[in-house]
DNA sequence: GCCAACGTTGGC
DNA sequence: GCCAACGTTGGC
């Protein structure tokens, strides 16, 4: 697969369990991304994020939502172990190692924005209809971001403006 | 804290 | 297969 096949991505997080200092903190600013229960987004983990791809760190759940930063998937999906270990949160007795449930990637942190942009301010922009994040009723947690959607947004992120 | 939207579970 | 009940997500 050519680079230039590489696609984007949106990974949300809410800051209280993993936000982006944390992941800035990690050995190599790399960890695996682990905790994903929902098929939709278990099926984009396993069979289409590849590494190289990019993505969107959006914490959610939070006092402002919004993207904060930038990191590249370095590692395609594998199994979930926290879904295997009964003592984790993410426990899952129906997922085994012969027949895991879920999965995971490995994500780098790339850059954390000086200027993080919020939900309120991507939903100002038209540019920015058919992003999935702004879909009525959304709760996935990882989203496919398309090129045009993913350049305005680091455009956005770059602008020295105050919306 | 509220609540709309959505996914999952399980009885039938 | 239907669908009500329930749990979760996540903005506000």
């Amino acid at each position: 697969m050519n680079a230039s096949h590489n696609r984007y991505w949106l990974l949300k997080s809410e800051p209280s369990a993993f936000s982006i200092d944390d992941l800035a903190n990690c050995p190599e600013q790399t960890t695996h991304w682990d905790g994903v229960r929902n098929y939709q987004a278990r099926n984009m983990l396993r069979d289409q994020m590849k590494p190289g791809d990019q993505a969107f760190f959006y914490h959610s759940n939070c006092r402002q939502p919004g993207i904060v930063g930038l990191m590249e998937i370095v590692r395609e999906g594998y199994p979930d172990h926290t879904a295997f270990d009964p003592k984790s949160n993410y426990y899952d007795p129906r997922s085994s190692q012969e027949s895991p449930r879920w999965y995971m990637v490995d994500v780098r942190l790339i850059t954390k924005f000086r200027r993080p942009v919020p939900l309120a301010e991507l939903k100002k922009h038209p540019q920015l209809e058919g992003l999935l994040l702004l879909r009525k009723g959304n709760r996935l947690s990882i989203l496919p971001v398309s090129p045009d959607h993913w350049d305005f947004i680091l455009s956005l992120a770059n602008s020295a403006n105050t919306h």
